[in-house]
DNA sequence: AGAAAAAGCGAGTGATCGCTCGCATTATAT
DNA sequence: ATATAATGCGAGCGATCACTCGCTTTTTCT
């Protein structure tokens, strides 16, 4: 028998069932952090919610950190598909629609799950920031710098990288407070009024 | 001599010991936490590189998360003595040259201690919102809204409070993020172009 | 059916950490 | 000088936590 041989590495899931294991980890590790904090979250814990033993979590997963940063990665994904199929959506609008558009959606993509949003936000100790957040951040800001480049004559004369930076900085601070301070800022009406009034700042602002 | 009853506690002489030794844990908290990173800070640590036993340190912090504490709100109380002077210094001025002076002093005030605000932005787990940060949030907020109201006149029909919260965002976004991407927004003519677009922003939205 | 690989298990290990407590040293009061 | 209070000490306790290892169960392949 041409058996390969007895590699047991701690490393990828091909059957059906550890899959789902995967999955089970990552999913009872966002349902800690969300319902319990992230001091709360030890790695026994986690095994437990997800039905789950210890050993097979360390199958999968390294080390702590990278349960947490699947999570993020798992939340980050999310956020960025809506925000791609905006970008899609929005490349042959004028400014005006344009970042009308992009700012609903970039509150909108903020309000997926607010509490693993605060939690991540708040809680999370970003180690060496992570490489996968970093990328985020580089893909929004050239996204809005293309979509800037692409319609030039519609503005001022301005910096495209600098324009995307002060654009990015602004619309993602007001999504960001307005999730943290939901409280008081729950009405339909008031996120409305939030989105008229941060449009306006912004086509000001490049043109 | 009839001298007062024991409790007479004096804030001279002894106290100076003491206060010195306050002072060092703080600091040596913060030089940890800059050079080390958070995982590493442990109260053992701190006492060691302050020069003080453990024990000395729960005399005068109940738990590490005070002493936590302690350097944000050394960090925040300096931010905000400076934030308080420009607001004074502004309150007669026109809204364009009192926003410029604004953003300049956010970012100023934004790099006292770069390093050490970046450990405190990134890998502090905010355990439940800090009474203190909440509070300079919220005095920030009030600062603008009464200049904002001070100012009407100038401005166009709005609700002070929503601006406050949508300049407020823009600004602190702006400073901070600048602070966090240092290495490529080190030039100080870079530093001046972000002044003047992010005061072309804020001013064109509010009149 | 049998064998091997994949997946799963969970008590246990070593290390760390926050914090306490009994005692020593230093300053102040009488 | 003596008593008292203030300050400082640091070995070590109890708890927790990330992670391992030897083993069992399930799935896949022939």
């Amino acid at each position: 028998m041409a058996r390969k041989p007895p590699t047991n590495p701690r490393k990828n899931a091909s059957q059906a069932r550890s899959r789902a294991t995967v999955d089970a980890l990552v999913e009872a590790t966002a349902r800690i952090l969300v319902r319990e904090g992230f001091e709360k979250t030890s790695t026994n814990r986690i095994a437990e919610i997800a039905g789950v033993s210890v050993g097979s979590l360390y199958q999968y997963f390294p080390s702590k950190e990278a349960l947490v940063a699947a999570v993020i990665n798992r939340h980050n994904d999310e956020i960025m598909t809506i925000v791609r199929a905006a970008f899609a959506e929005v490349a042959d609008m004028p400014i005006e629609r344009a970042v009308r558009r992009l700012v609903t959606v970039a509150i909108e993509a903020h309000h997926i799950d607010p509490d693993l949003h605060r939690v991540l936000a708040e809680q999370i100790p970003r180690s060496g920031h992570l490489a996968e957040v970093e990328a985020f951040n580089h893909e929004v800001h050239a996204l809005v710098r293309a979509y800037l480049e692409s319609r030039r004559k519609e503005m001022r004369k301005i910096d495209p990288s600098l324009a995307a930076f002060i654009c990015v900085s602004a619309i993602e601070a007001v999504a960001h407070n307005t999730v943290l301070n939901q409280a008081e800022m729950r009405s339909e009406k008031t996120v409305k009024t939030l989105v008229d009034e941060t449009t306006r700042m912004v086509v000001g602002y490049l043109r």
